[in-house]
RNA sequence: GGAGAGGUGGCAGAGCGGUCGAAUGCGGCGGUCUUGAAAACCGCUGAUACGCAAGUAUCCGUGGGUUCGAAUCCCACCCUCUCCGCCA
């Protein structure tokens, strides 16, 4: 992933500035730019005894036809300069390798600026640019409880975590799934399991019936051409499982699969937008991450995820990403779960995206705020990475397009939202109204 | 897993170690003709890097090697197809 020459010989004051506001080192662009020169030097040094050996080579062959003696003295003059000048291009080419491989090292190290209207800073420079929904408290009087239609007699009730409300359903098994496979690898039994098929199937059905995405199945491995392609190497080489004996990724998202479906492509102008929607498991090994939110299904080594991903014209991305937010935000609409949208401040939104929003959904159990959407435009730092390249008009040179991909949505967050605003306090679970056609039913009861 | 065949331009498909970035056909674009279209005919039609440009260089699955010179020869790897085996 890089932000490639082209850009920074012709912008590099907004390519330093970007890695100051994403605190990274703007004097590697510097860097940079000067072994840049050098490249360029040794590229037309290069060239041009490549020519003179091409020459040498094309006049023995001449000769000859024209009856020369191959072993005479002239072909051996052309031979003697042709084998000097290939000596200079190996010379000059061990430089230049030398020379690309630092700039590439630079490059990657060197973020995508953000776009003018991302708030500069950190954490506290995140902007909650939308609410929907009620933030349900976890205590509240057993009369007018929202989300659930208890009797009204007065007294009230304490929600509890998803853990322990799917503890009483019987609807994950975290303690076999450990058995199984390890601490993080839940295990979904019985209304569980259907829930996460149910949720899946939905969303999969509101991105391909009703806003026109192309559903994909795509592999949850991938080689590791493409794992380069999306950056997931170098840059987060450790959150993957790796298959070493058969070079295989495990995919943290459909974001690298999907996403890699173009790579090395030139598109048909008249192609695009190509948006697309799709399901796959996702495996992280969230190294580091002991004892952090450990509990439940919060933070996990595998989880079920729907992704959208969009390949747009360059000019149309800044609008995409508002739409694709939207979509996400629409699903959490109509499953009736309270969120805000924080548009992410330049440190805040990673080394790569230009503007990234994040979906958060209240989960009143926790009395926390649970992120299960992120929805980034990458403009063209992704799209340089994978020559993913598109033809504007007939005839005309391939440009760059522009990616952006999002959550739509994440499951296992989603479920803890559902678990802890839909529960009742006899500890049943309302099924969100858009669900029960999948689940065939309209509550998961308490086990008998 | 075993045996065989093959990977060349958007597609199909030629290509003796030099005159091959590559014949030919199809497709696409432009033009002639036509009221319009079709047909026919003529021309054009890959990508990338460097360069103000002229132009130069690189690319025939990938990576090495031989050679003054490789799409063509040698080695390794990858992929596709056919048959056999195995299998949800």
């Amino acid at each position: 992933m890089s932000v490639g020459l082209p850009r920074l010989r012709e912008d590099a004051a907004t390519v330093r500035q970007g890695a100051i506001d994403k605190g990274e080192d703007p004097t590697l662009v510097d860097e940079a730019l000067a072994a840049d020169t050098r490249r360029r030097e040794l590229l037309a040094e290069g060239d041009r005894f490549k020519a003179e050996r091409n020459q040498a080579s094309k006049s023995i062959g001449e000769s000859i036809r024209a009856g020369a003696d191959a072993n005479g003295s002239e072909i051996a003059t052309l031979k003697a300069a042709s084998t000097a000048a290939g000596e200079r291009i190996t010379a000059v080419d061990a430089e230049l390798a030398t020379v690309e491989a630092r700039i590439d090292d630079l490059l990657v190290r060197i973020p995508n600026p953000a776009d003018p209207d991302v708030p500069v800073g950190g954490e506290e420079a995140n902007v909650t640019v939308r609410e929907w929904g009620e933030q349900l408290p976890r205590i509240q009087p057993l009369s007018g409880s929202v989300g659930a239609d208890a009797a009204a007699d007065g007294g009230s009730w304490e929600r509890l975590p998803h853990w322990e409300v799917a503890d009483r359903l019987g609807i994950f098994d975290l303690e076999r799934g450990a058995k199984i496979a390890g601490s993080g690898f839940p295990v979904y039994r019985g209304l569980g399991s259907t829930l996460q098929r149910s949720l899946i199937s939905w969303f999969l059905d509101v991105h391909s019936r009703e806003n026109g995405f192309t559903e994909i199945w795509p592999p949850a491995v991938v080689n590791a051409a493409s794992a380069r392609g999306t950056g997931q190497i170098p840059d987060k080489e450790d959150q993957m499982y790796v298959a070493t004996r058969d070079d295989l990724y495990l995919v943290p998202t459909a974001e690298v699969p999907v996403t890699n479906l173009h790579r090395d492509e030139i598109l048909d102008g008249s192609e695009l937008p190509i948006r697309y929607a799709a399901y796959t498991p996702c495996f992280r090994r969230e190294a580091g991450a002991a004892g952090k939110d450990t509990r439940g299904i919060l933070r996990v080594h595998q989880f079920d995820k729907v992704e959208m991903v969009l390949f747009e014209r360059p000019e149309a991305s800044v609008e995409a990403l508002e739409w694709m937010t939207g979509r996400a935000e629409d699903l959490l609409q109509r499953l009736g779960l309270a969120y805000r949208v924080l548009l992410m401040s330049t440190r805040e939104m990673g080394f790569v995206q230009a503007k990234k929003y994040d979906l958060e959904v209240w989960a009143p159990g926790v009395e926390r705020w649970l992120e299960v959407s992120s929805c980034s435009n990458f403009r063209d730092y992704q799209a340089r990475r994978m020559a993913v390249r598109f033809r504007p008009e007939p005839g005309a040179k391939p440009e760059l397009v522009h990616t952006l991909n999002g959550s739509g949505l994440a499951l296992a967050r989603v479920v803890a939202a559902i678990l802890e605003t839909y529960q009742r306090p006899d500890g049943s679970v309302e099924i969100p109204e858009v669900l029960r056609p999948y689940l065939g039913r309209d509550t998961i009861p308490v086990p008998a």
